[in-house]
DNA sequence: GCTGACATGTAATTCGTTACATGATTAC
DNA sequence: GTAATCATGTAACGAATTACATGTCAGC
């Protein structure tokens, strides 16, 4: 249901095809929803079905002819009503592989685990900096369409993804030193 | 596949049932995996199928009788594998509906935002202080089956909820003040 | 002529949730 | 008797991934 209302609050900002929505995507949301271009597709095909979007077929600028989808008033109408529902819990999902493992690792030993964690802290100080770069890329949209009332809360969002990542370290520094205290060495 | 190899985990500590599993799932891994029964059953029998456990009917203490399920040595090898592959990406499932709903607030403004997010704030802290007796909850499990073997990865991946629900506080804190500090108050 | 970005889709499969169905035993 | 916990499953549905299929256009 989010990606429904994901592309729907795109949609709303601007009229656009699928493959364009999979770039906003990569390029935005992507730190907490991803989706694949297929998987837009269809939903973007259940979304015109339900009255949310209309589409209509136009020629691109470079490539074949695009589809671009339209947000109708039935569409903004129910993204706020979803926005503002209250009645259902609002989950964030914590499934975790990575997590999984680590709580699995005695099949494999404190010295393992410890090069495993080693090589995810350096991907997550990797992501801090990716991070860095994503939010400068806000502005970017403005020459494209105007953000200026979604700024704020784009902004909110993705200082969430800065907040998890700098805690993400702390735990693998927390856990790395752990392990070293115990007598573990990596192999 | 987590799922998969999370049963299988804990099948290797202890021989049990679905139904324990259920338990042992909701006490421990929850806060990063969470499943059905009846996935749990549909999956007890795929890991069957696929020659990681056998099964066995045994008599309950209490009500009917429980199908008990052991790990193979072929079982024991393939978690070792996963837990070692190097290959594919481990991903951390990012995907949270509620940052969604945050990304996409424009529609209902600063003001309803707000309101949201001081919820969220108490429910955040309601889950740090849930953790901190999950976290006593491990020695419970030793006077049921030996995991003075896993203790020390059970405290690894439980210190690790710690971290997120405290930087979750710190997002929204911080996203509460900086709207306030905008002019915006809660309905 | 080939690669890469542009562009849209279908089909099969896997993973997860919800609803349904059944029945024993224990404690009140 | 009746509610709660114990115990196992099936069926239908929904959400997401992967693989497959097709074709344009620009630049090298």
């Amino acid at each position: 249901m989010s990606l429904h209302f994901g592309l729907l609050g795109l949609l709303k900002i601007c009229p656009m095809s699928g493959y364009d929505l999979k770039k906003i995507f990569d390029e935005s949301v992507n730190f907490f929803w991803s989706a694949q271009i297929s998987q837009i597709y269809r939903e973007l095909k259940a979304l015109e079905r339900a009255g949310c979007v209309v589409s209509t077929t136009e020629a691109s600028s470079a490539g074949p002819n695009k589809r671009i989808y339209r947000i109708t008033e039935s569409g903004k109408a129910r993204l706020k009503e979803w926005l503002l529902d209250d009645t259902r819990e609002i989950g964030e999902d914590d499934r975790n592989e990575f997590l999984m493992r680590v709580f699995l690792s005695s099949s494999i030993g404190g010295n393992e685990l410890l090069g495993i964690l080693r090589k995810r802290l350096a991907k997550y100080r990797n992501d801090l900096e990716r991070l860095n770069t994503s939010e400068s890329n806000i502005p970017k949209y403005q020459e494209k369409f105007d953000i200026e009332s979604e700024r704020l809360f784009w902004m909110i969002s993705l200082r969430r993804g800065y907040h998890d990542v700098q805690s993400h370290i702390r735990w693998a520094e927390e856990s790395i030193r752990f392990l070293e205290d115990q007598g573990y060495r990596a192999p």
